[in-house]
DNA sequence: TCGCAACTACGAAGGACTTCGTTGACACTA
DNA sequence: TAGTGTCAACGAAGTCCTTCGTAGTTGCGA
């Protein structure tokens, strides 16, 4: 079973995975499509990406029919910790609590989310209990 | 006054910002030679990088002596923000506030960790107010 | 003063990333 | 069936990143 590390991925594929992630398994022209509400963006480009990321695993492709259907082969959220992981240890010395509260100090938040936070908090001092 | 946003630094470049960080204002020897203790890397490897980043303006650079003298131009703190602010950005649909919760809930943190956050949550809090 | 050691500068090579033009295949329609 | 539009595939170009070899300069000790 080949299942090594999914490569990080860089900025255009982000936001392709993006786009997966919001719509589900797509076809390059819905990637394209939404892509282009932003971002002017070339239809073979897209295309490009998606086969780049195909042959590295970052997304599986359906053949069956002639518009090759593309989907995120890892969750939203799995492709996230992995990126803060990353991050922590390359800038953070690998501690993910100097990355939280320098993120936390860093940008303002409202209310409600330092609610959510804190409540996240309170639930994870009571399973390391 | 050209003060730009500072350029997301590359992972060889946050290596060597880490050493200057450390180490405060260095020459290339000692920087390499820091590198070196984990990672085998080339004496001119490291100066090219040096090089790079000053035309970036990652450093500045002392040439008052024939060893040049590097030093980061932003602080360990600011870049952090801006690695983390950058991430939010492009993995996060901008929220700082959904990312915090990723790190917390993916990475574990001990006891002393999670008081240290919850005392930082108080604080923002009381400024909010 | 000569030669060695340390230093900077330069350029090139290889790889990854991104973009896009071209080509050929396929399907639908008039 | 001929024409039109959509699609995947491929390759090439340009940029950036990383590494390193080579050349030229400088300082210092013998």
């Amino acid at each position: 079973m080949v299942d090594r590390q999914p490569p990080r991925p860089t900025d255009a594929e982000l936001a392709i995975l993006g786009v997966l992630w919001e719509r589900g398994p797509s076809t390059v022209r819905d990637v394209h499509d939404e892509l282009n509400r932003h971002t002017p963006t070339g239809y073979t480009t897209v295309l490009k990406l998606l086969q780049i990321m195909t042959e590295k695993g970052l997304v599986v492709r359906d053949e069956a029919q002639r518009a090759h259907i593309y989907e995120s082969r890892y969750s939203e959220q799995k492709t996230q910790r992995q990126l803060l992981s990353d991050l922590a240890d390359r800038a953070f010395g690998g501690s993910a609590a100097k990355l939280v509260m320098q993120a936390l100090s860093g940008r303002k938040a409202n209310s409600d989310e330092l609610n959510a936070i804190r409540h996240l908090l309170d639930r994870l001092e009571g399973e390391t209990k």
